[in-house]
DNA sequence: CCCTGCTTTACGGGATTCCGTAAGGATGCT
DNA sequence: AGCATCCTTACGGAATCCCGTAAAGCAGGG
């Protein structure tokens, strides 16, 4: 049975290998792009054309450059497509591996699969597309074990986008202000002082600036 | 000629990737491996058996995981190699696009090219091998251009030693009597406040948080 | 020697952060 | 409803940071 295939990453070299791995499906027919506006267009005129791609493996991050673009990640298209184009079955793979930013994602009907890239990602690829093909569902061992584990030591969007404001140089009223504005909850400043005490004591930091340090070392901001 | 290559990356997708372009010159010998340990000893033992690699592509990034390295990026394993084998060629393939960083990694001797992964980062990495089997040097474009520009800020030591301590969560009482106690000056409270005070203005920093993302965003600590 | 310019250091007051206590509100369980 | 728990929010005092002013120290030039 044909089956029709678009893969989108940014990295040319990630692409390639991709290409490469699926290229031993015989029964497959591959397309790629490196924008995700380009995989949206790619998916809707085919669907127009009746002739309807069956699975699409994305990124989730992409390198922005001179091409402004409508759809500045994975997530966002994604998150398009589940309306739009609710019969596509989507398999993530990326170096992302939050579980938060991970439950979220496959809570979406739509993504059958979540491969972590890593020393081993093209070999769970390829395991996770034969199960997509076979209706199951595929998340990469590291992170299913993960899930499992309950000792929620996570790091939510919420924190994520504090630290980012006070990295940017926003004193913590300034942002209780900007969270008020944009509603995000909570906004007070004092849950935001308590947010960052958890988040010093979690991490080590004796004050906001080794905090803010510490989290772009890891690479989380 | 015979060449012999050894290319190094954490991720499977983009070692194939990678393995693809270098099928591309016929006169290539080429190995691959996922650690930078691995690497090392490849390299060493070739060295050993009077059969040593030409050319040496490496990620700068590599994921940790249950395998205990004793090179933790490439960037430890390229200054090892410097002294060690000064007659291996490095390309550096990264997505790392801090020109300091870059920077301090080019000027290295054995580093013979930097190239930044990306949309075009296969094309680049064919140029790159080349440019450096001509004994040419080669750096990715965006960077190339990057560098040229001269609003690079003049910035001593002493201010970096200041940023790095707080970056490491001190205080700026505690910076003062840290100075004190290594005999760096000036190390009075007001002193460090007024040279703070500058970098915060050279580097449009609105507090000493920004202060810090920043000259980590610039590769600096 | 004095003047000038530069840097280090000191001091003070206002702003912000830090940290403990506690009130108010939502949720879930009995 | 009553109770426990978790989370948000408020408040206040201590510590720290922020920023301007100013004194002291040290070169170089006239």
């Amino acid at each position: 049975m044909r089956r029709k295939v678009l893969i989108s990453d940014d990295l040319g070299s990630i692409n390639r290998g991709v290409l490469a791995v699926l290229d031993t499906f015989s029964f497959m027919e591959v397309h790629s792009v490196q924008y995700c506006d380009d995989a949206y267009l790619k998916i809707k005129k085919a669907l127009n054309d009746k002739d309807p791609y069956h699975l699409f493996i994305t990124d989730l991050s992409f390198k922005s450059d001179y091409r402004k673009q409508r759809y500045q990640s994975g997530e966002e298209l994604i998150a398009a497509l589940r309306h739009e184009v609710p019969d596509l079955k989507v398999i993530a793979y990326s170096v992302e591996d939050r579980l938060q930013k991970i439950k979220r994602l496959i809570s979406n009907p739509n993504v059958k699969g979540y491969v972590c890239k890593g020393r081993s990602g093209l070999k769970e690829l390829t395991e996770a597309i034969t199960a997509v093909c076979e209706n199951r569902h595929f998340v990469s061992p590291q992170i299913a074990q993960a899930m499992l584990r309950k000792d929620d030591f996570e790091i939510t969007d919420y924190d994520i986008s504090l630290v980012k404001q006070l990295s940017e140089g926003l004193s913590q009223e300034e942002i209780s202000l900007y969270f008020k504005r944009n509603n995000i909850m909570p906004c007070g400043l004092s849950s935001i002082e308590k947010h960052l005490n958890r988040l010093k004591i979690q991490f080590k930091a004796n004050n906001v600036t080794q905090l803010v340090a510490i989290i772009k070392d890891l690479g989380l901001i």
